[in-house]
DNA sequence: CAACCGTGGTC
DNA sequence: TGACCAAGGTT
């Protein structure tokens, strides 16, 4: 009989049958029920979803998610895909390498691997876009491995849980010790989802729902009063503000000047606007050589964009062109081969302000 | 290892 | 309105 409310057991016993009742549905997710009549998860979606998830909203990645299952229901058929195909299905998304990885990746797998993810930690985390949380994430829920997942949700419940308060990122390994030694044997994928659910219904970043958590009794910072502040975090830097221009070329034929970005750096493999470099201070509107010669047109307004690091303020100039026009950078692309939604964001507010 | 890498929602 | 935040990975 165990009585202790801290023993791993009766924590991991008590999430697991919260999960039972309150698990999330999700497109790529097996329900607990199912999970416990044997069903297991297709290792593909798993990773294609936590991929997705990385630094996003589930909310986001939903119609992502559903895009490309569609059009590429096997990781089979992802490795066949055309670069350009994937870099505009997942155009918005942001952080891009997770794109080009993510077919690195694919081909990887059919070519190295039989077209069957491994059923590993440590494989899985040779594979490009495969960090320690994703690994974790796959061998725990795809092959419901004991693996101890540590994203943000696990990193605040543990926080809190433990009541520690020594700021992120330097408490990670404590927090993963936490995590790991919560971890069971038994279930351990519904488990992982388990807790994840937890930190994003229940135990979230403001205003924790304590009230209703299965792990209210054992709650260290709960106890202390402490729960809305942890986990602590180091401060971040400030943002610089950046600006460049954007240069917006229409042909007579109604085709759009655009490039394809390098696969290094911001935006990497997307397609955009030909333009200036984006440059921190001075000049509000930095020089640039337009990529061909045109009665070139100042947009009114600006588009202001945040990326993770720093602000962008965006010049937009418009142009028409004869057919026959010779552009320096970039290639013209046929209008019923463009979609605006091919764009990265900051792209595509550029095209809604010229248009 | 700290910097780099997107975006949309929230308060 | 601006800062924070989200199922992180790579260099």
């Amino acid at each position: 009989m165990r009585d202790n409310a801290n023993d791993p057991l009766v924590l991991s016993d008590a999430i697991l049958a919260w999960y039972d009742v309150h698990a999330r549905n999700m497109p790529w997710r097996v329900p607990p029920q199912n999970r416990r009549a044997g069903q297991m998860p297709d290792p593909y979606r798993i990773w294609l979803s936590e991929v997705m998830l990385q630094q996003t909203t589930v909310a986001t990645v939903k119609s992502y998610f559903e895009k490309f299952t569609t059009r590429w229901p096997t990781v089979r058929d992802l490795a066949a895909a055309k670069d350009a195909d994937v870099m505009a299905e997942w155009a918005g998304l942001g952080y891009y390498a997770r794109a080009r990885n993510l077919l690195k990746c694919a081909r990887t797998v059919v070519q190295d691997y039989g077209g069957a993810f491994p059923a590993d930690h440590a494989e899985l985390l040779k594979l490009p876009g495969i960090g320690p949380y994703t690994a974790a994430a796959i061998a725990s829920i795809a092959f419901d491995l004991r693996q101890t997942v540590l994203d943000g949700n696990v990193e605040r419940v543990m926080a809190r849980l433990h009541d520690v308060h020594v700021p992120l990122p330097a408490s990670k390994p404590i927090l993963m010790e936490k995590a790991d030694a919560l971890t069971p044997a038994d279930r351990p994928g519904d488990y992982a989802q388990a807790v994840m659910d937890l930190g994003a219904t229940i135990c979230t970043p403001k205003s924790p729902a304590c009230g209703i958590c299965p792990w209210r009794d054992p709650c260290t910072a709960r106890a202390e009063g402490t729960a809305a502040g942890l986990p602590k975090k180091t401060p971040k830097k400030a943002k610089p503000t950046r600006h460049g221009t954007v240069f917006l070329a229409r042909r007579a034929d109604g085709a759009w000047l655009l490039e394809t970005r390098p696969d290094k750096g911001l935006l990497g493999g997307m397609l955009g606007w030909p333009g200036s470099d984006w440059i921190d201070v001075g000049h509000p509107l930095p020089e640039a050589p337009p990529p061909c010669a045109a009665e070139w047109q100042l947009i009114d307004g600006e588009v202001r964009h945040t990326f993770t690091h720093f602000h962008l303020i965006l010049h937009v100039f418009r142009a028409q062109v004869a057919i026959g026009t010779k552009p320096e950078t970039g290639e013209f692309r046929d209008a019923a081969e463009f979609k605006p939604t091919d764009l990265p964001t900051v792209m595509r507010k550029a095209f809604d302000l010229a248009r």
